[in-house]
This record gives structure tokens, sequence and C-alpha cells, in this order.
DNA sequence: GATCGATGCCCGAAATATCGGACAAAGTGA
DNA sequence: TCACTTTGTCCGATATTTCGGGCATCGATC
């Protein structure tokens, strides 16, 4: 993305943007040094950036221990895009309704490019959580909502568009297409869906479409459950999920 | 902060940095020429930076109509910030459980230098919601909250370090300082604090303090309603203000 | 207490990013 | 239709920021 010539001159902004996006990464503060050599830019430079970037509060130091993270500056200007954004900030309303309510973990998720993003992340009240990285993008094929998503296309453009290596999950498992292509043909009838064990043993997606105006899916909404979840209680999230999505469908 | 020396030359991430705060200020997108006049920036300076970072994502453009504002990596990064500090993370389950069990608009707020500072923002279920804008900062006086987060200073302490300029109100009235410095002592007498019709005529406030081990308020967790909210009604909330507030403090 | 690695800062040199101005394209209004 | 404003891009010059190397400090390990 911002793609630094190593070893030349760069631009500070261009700098700046890799040490970010490098944080992004690894979801943990980062001593100094460290961020230097992974990202391919001269210490002295990093030094120099680093107190710029904490003045202006984009950065934090942590603890004492030379460690530095994404700062306060940094939480007021996603809180911007979320209020800026219409769907998303009415979204946030009802993914964090479903979570308190159901007390499982919700989300809300959108395409990026040819991939699939968590944008919302609501925690449930479980002792061990299951939940996603804000900002996480993960190959379409491996997800529920995913199906979901792409429903608006033709197989042929489907295939286009999803790159091939994405339907290997994980654990090498191949998904093969025509099941995929049934999975979403089923989901738009069904008006959600549902998979089990797909990324991991373990855990059950369920979806429901938030579509344009249009009828074309341009976000989901779903719940990340434990696969022994009981059926009832399933079905009763799967109303819920129709609900939300209903709503946020709605009011465009 | 990123005080760019108008008329000179001066480094892109200056640059950025005085955009970026630029636009928070306004909370709005922007046309690119606006931002080049208000920042001081050369306009094709502004041009330049800001096709990179929209290719970074940190800004998006709107709508067609030439604006920008902030993009989703604000969001992404924003959000590594709030997972990153252990108090603000617990609080947001705190805030939003508060907001939706009570369905009246929860705040959690800190300290910045000598102002108040707003952290968490969860609107309630109202048709006309009261709420803050996250990351606003407010004169200390003006706040219940504020009451709370100096309750360890002594008073010539706190007249040192709160403005005298910030016990003017917006309408131009006046705090008193004998019973600012009352207020502050009955709220850490009760636990909690309640202002009305402060900063204006119509709300209330009502604060519970978040201690560390040593018995500091470093943050407050706290209810915004109409004034008219009944007496038994604004009782129960305290009760569930002082409740989270006591988790808060204990979880660390 | 000596060695080693890491941290943080400083300085001079030169590679280059910023800036001003020019220009085409697209609106706007009369 | 023409005059005028606004938008977005391009280009060359130079003021400046990046970069590399050096140095003092600090802690850990032996």
């Amino acid at each position: 993305m911002a793609d630094v010539k190593t070893g030349g001159r760069a631009r500070g902004i261009d700098r700046v943007i890799a040490l970010m996006e490098h944080l992004h990464g690894l979801r943990a503060p980062a001593r100094i040094a460290d961020i230097a050599r992974d990202t391919g830019t001269p210490r002295s430079t990093v030094y120099e950036l680093v107190n710029t970037l904490v003045e202006a509060r984009w950065l934090e130091l942590r603890d004492g221990d030379g460690m530095v993270y994404f700062g306060p500056a940094m939480h007021y200007y996603g809180s911007d895009y979320l209020d800026s954004v219409d769907l998303i900030r009415k979204a946030r309303g009802e993914v964090t309704h479903l979570s308190e309510s159901v007390g499982e973990t919700a989300q809300f998720c959108m395409l990026d490019g040819d991939k699939y993003l968590v944008v919302l992340n609501e925690p449930g009240r479980r002792m061990f959580r299951l939940s996603s990285e804000i900002g996480i993008k993960v190959p379409i094929p491996w997800t529920a909502s995913g199906r979901l998503l792409v429903d608006h296309m033709a197989p042929q453009e489907i295939r286009a568009f999803i790159p091939a290596e994405d339907f290997t999950l994980p654990d090498g498992r191949q998904i093969v297409e025509e099941e995929f292509l049934r999975d979403i043909a089923q989901a738009r009838e069904a008006g959600f869906v549902r998979t089990t064990a797909l990324v991991d043993r373990f855990t059950t997606c369920m979806a429901a479409p938030v579509r344009d105006p249009a009828g074309r899916c341009i976000a989901t909404i779903c719940f990340v459950v434990p696969a022994d979840t009981e059926a009832d209680q399933q079905a009763m999230m799967i109303d819920e999920l129709k609900a939300s999505a209903a709503r946020l469908s709605g009011a465009r």
C-alpha cells in the first residue's frame, strides 16, 4: 500500500503510514528499534517521527518501557469516521443491542475489495469470548456472511471476483466451488446463512443481509457462537438478526 | 499543537497533522481548497498529501462532490487504541451496558491536561439524544464529573490547576470558586455528584468516580439526562453508576 | 567491573519533497 | 455565448528533511 522503497530516501508521510500499518498488524505496542527494523526505516528517522507523533497524540509511549502504540487521537478520528458513515452509525446501535440483549458476540461486516471485513465487533458475555479484531480482512469463502455479500453476482462473476487461493481454508481443506455457489443460492432464498466449523471446528456463524434499495447485499450483521449452541436458541438469534438487518436495510 | 509555520515550508507530516486536526475540529467533510486555506497549507501540497492519505485509507473522498473526511483506517487504529488501554476497554463494556439497560446516554470521562475529556459516549434511546462528541475538551468546572476528577487536590492546587477563565460558563455566568470547592468536598463524601442546568438549562449530569488503588479519581462514568427526570429514576441511575464505577475501580 | 547490546539524541551532507505558479478542465452565472 | 471562478494536475527550483554515523548513557550478563 504505502510502498516505501527500502534503502532509498522516503517521505516522512510514507514512513508514518508504514509505521501505523505495522502497529495495526502487530496489534501490540512495539519498540522503536524494532519498528525501524521491521519497516525498513532508518532508526534516526523513526525517533524523529515518533517524537512528532507522540506530541500530536497519534502515538503514546507505553509504561516507560520505551514501547509505542496508538494514542487517543486515533480514537477521536476513528469515532468521527464512524459517526460520518450513516449506515455504520446505525449498525453500531444494532450490534450493541444484539450483543447486550442476547449476550453473544455480534458483528457488522462489509466487503473491502475482494475480501471480507469485520467493521464492528461487540463481544458477548461468555467467559471465553469469541471475537474478531476490527479491521481484519478474511477470504470471502471462509465466512458465513461472505455467502450473502456476493449473492448479487452471477456464478462466473463470483469465480472471477474471488481469488482462487481464497477457497483454501487455513487447515488446507478446499471449499468446493459448486457447494459454495449452492450455499449462496440457499442463503438468498432463506434470508439468512449459517455455517458451522468452517474456519475452525468449534464456532457457528449466523448472518443476515443488509440490502440497499436495489436489493443488493451491502453488509451483514451476524452472531458468532459456540457450535454446540441449542437449536431453538439459534433460531431465536436468527430472528433477531433478520429484524436488525431489516431495520438497517430500511433506514436508508 | 502541530505548529505549522504559516508561510514557510513545512514537513509533510506536520501538514498532515494539521489537516487531520482541522477535520476533527470541523467534524464534517471539507473541500480540499478550504483545507488549504484554513490550515495555511499550499494548495498543491494538500492535493499531493490527500492523494497519499486516500490511498492509505486514512481519508475518504465523499459523495463525488470533492469533499474529504476520515477513512476506515482511522477506525481501525482507534479500535486498536481502545483495546490497548485496559481501563478504557473495560469501561466500554460498562458504558454500553448502562446505556442499553437504562436507555439513557452514558459516558466515560477522564482528564486531559487541565481539561475534561469525553472518552466514550453511548447514546440512549430517546428521540432527541443528549450526547457529546468523542474527544471534545471542556473546562473542568462546567461538568459534574470535573468535580470528582480533581477531588484529590488541595484548594490552592485546584486554583493553580484550573485556568481562571474556565470558571466562566458559556452564557457568561461565573462559577463561584467557593461553591465549586464545596461541591467537590460534598461529592467526595457522597461518592457521586449531580449537577443540573450547568452548561445548559435542561440537562442533569450524574457521575461516579473510578479510583485507582491509592483512591485517586482517574476517571468518571456518568449519565446525561433531561433535567425533569424523576427523582427515584435518578436515584436508581446513581446506584447503577456507583456499581459500575466500583467494578472499574476494582478491576485493576 | 568489564563487556556487550540497546536506547536515545545530535550533527552535517545531499537527495528530494514541498511549494509556487502555470495551465487545462469543469462549473457558474448573466 | 462569454467571462469568471473553482478544481485538479504538472513541473522545475531550492529550502529542508531524511539519513548515516557517531556518541553518551543505561542495564544486563558474565
